[in-house]
DNA sequence: ATGAAAGCGCTAACAG
DNA sequence: CTGTTAGCGCTTTCAT
């Protein structure tokens, strides 16, 4: 217990506690030889007598380091969502792995929305840059693959992580497959006996939306399925794409028995005009979405979905920065983070 | 455009360019009195030239304020719903008012998690207070009850919101009325009729659950109504103790026509043990949740239910630690932020 | 293995 | 109104 300080604790108490120099205790704190067992374990007692907490902020003035990791997100899409309440829980998939990975590490993660579209995105990330200084930034779709932000970092040389990205010319990229995901949940649909499979597609801006079409068409192409026109529907993951997508699936003049959702919200909004058009799901269509989202697992009925590993990705982004930052060389490239296929209600055999 | 500079533009290159002291500077930069239009107006084309944005860290160092205020979140409640993804968006409504609300003012909002149970409280308190020096703090349900943690801040004079609490002794509280909420959600019940209207309490720990419960027998009393034996179900905020809740009140002689659970969680657990049962909702069975949620909203049916001003609160909370912070005197005591009741389709008036 | 000195970028307190 | 001086709490570099 004793008394709350009201004037912090700093690295001067604990020498003076300990009868050291200042610089002994910054070794002992940050782990670093040179310091005999003895006079270690008396600096190590000194802290914890005293609770010290080494400042962040000093720290990061003297030092080269500043403990802090960035994470940037697109802020219309997040803002968006956040008002919207669809429950996507991306955000928070992101702090779990994120903040918990940092946390571990003696780091901290910073949250922070930038505007992607704007012709400001430079003096945005700038900004945050020259404010926080953080040891690497983590980069979240669609800002993996924007150029004006690559390019900025690169040139400051910011370590920094792509998350669904599989550019391996700069910074880390750390990605699921997306191509071998939507491979599996078409192979999940055939396997079912499904012939005349749906796929609709994501917003082009997103690279991942051609690998996952790719991943689509391989399937299909492996088993000899053909992919007859009006297949592939266009869509950019909105709930409205969603239910227009599936409106020129019930059109069709022999429709689909199986439908792939290239996101969650898609996947939702042709649930909805399938439940209005009284088609049962998954009686006479079974339908897979992208993204397992708490809104999809309680969903009726609850869909089949691929698992983004949301958290394993940001986990591993901090991760590579962090040894990055620590002097530790990671191997570069790309790295790619399992995925899971969740299989619920929402698919079933076709109809006999 | 320009190039990036790898070293970062400081206060003293800004001075150089402008001509000026660094204090001068400052000055601008932080919009104090005591410069003369002309030169600031120079400062700040110095400013925008060189792209300066002051360092967060050496800011803190400097002077008094840290330009951060935090938030702290229960850990394994928070973690825990990270994990199982049930669709709860707290943390994001809070990001969304807390985050902007603190991004308006020049200031950043940092979240981080804290074992309410550990008998380490202080300690990890002590340690993120510490290393950041918050200008304020955000507790959030139940820290905002915990005489630890309260009393701690105030040993330190930390400045501190506590949301969803209604204690005034310390600190500014931010809350919604859970009673009056609670008193209308019932009101609207027996609007449409109901007068067995059963309620699932939530868990003794957080204080709102006893004014939610004081609000629904206020209501219940105003007109009347008998609150016989049962009709009040112990919970814990789980979806388990919402379904054993349920299971209650469908083995009571007489059952419910109306059911109001103190969370989001139980009132899904109250709709599965319901269509287990093969109670139709509304049919048979009203069912009003507090939390409107995204699961909430997508469940089947869409479940009538109390709008928490999570967002609102949070924004709140920061405006009156920057504010505080800033030297501006705010009211304290108790504010009190709107509800709204958010009406769907699991309620309707009982079967004549 | 340890300590002393210098400085990170900024603001507070004071001097003009 | 403007500039100067002194730190803030740490880490770096260099000496011992």
């Amino acid at each position: 217990m004793g008394r709350s300080p009201r004037q912090s604790v700093t690295i001067r108490h604990v020498a003076a506690e300990a009868g050291v120099s200042l610089q002994t205790v910054s070794r002992v704190v940050n782990n670093e030889p040179n310091v005999r067992p003895q006079v270690r374990e008396r600096v190590m007692e000194a802290v914890k007598k005293l609770g010290y907490v080494p400042s962040l902020a000093a720290r990061r003035m003297g030092g080269s380091r500043s403990y802090l990791i960035l994470a940037l997100n697109d802020r219309d899409r997040t803002i968006e969502g956040w008002q919207l309440g669809q429950g996507s829980d991306w955000i928070d998939q992101m702090l779990y792995g994120g903040m918990l990975a940092c946390a571990e590490r003696g780091y901290r993660m910073i949250f922070e929305l930038i505007d992607t579209h704007s012709a400001h995105v430079e003096r945005e990330v700038n900004a945050a840059l020259s404010s926080l200084r953080p040891d690497g930034v983590i980069l979240t779709p669609p800002h993996s693959d924007n150029p004006a932000i690559i390019d900025l970092l690169v040139a400051q040389h910011m370590p920094f992580a792509r998350i669904g990205s599989d550019d391996a010319s700069a910074g880390f990229a750390i990605r699921m497959d997306d191509g071998a995901a939507a491979e599996a949940a078409t192979a999940h649909l055939i396997g079912l006996g499904h012939k005349r499979i749906g796929f609709i597609a994501g917003s082009e801006e997103y690279r991942l939306s051609g690998a996952r079409t790719d991943g689509y068409r391989a399937a299909m192409k492996a088993v000899g399925l053909p992919i007859v026109d009006g297949l592939v529907q266009p869509g950019d993951f909105s709930f409205e794409s969603g239910e227009a997508a599936m409106r020129a699936y019930l059109d069709f003049g022999e429709p689909v028995t199986a439908v792939i959702a290239s996101s969650e919200q898609m996947a939702l909004g042709a649930l909805h005009v399938a439940r209005d058009r009284g088609v049962d799901v998954p009686g006479e269509l079974s339908l897979v979405s992208f993204d397992d989202t708490p809104v999809v697992r309680f969903s009726v009925p609850p869909l089949t979905a691929i698992t983004q590993p949301i958290a394993p990705m940001t986990a591993k982004a901090a991760e590579l920065l962090i040894d990055a930052a620590s002097g530790k060389e990671s191997e570069p490239g790309v790295h790619v983070i399992p995925f899971a296929l969740a299989v619920r209600r929402s698919s079933a055999p076709p109809r006999g």
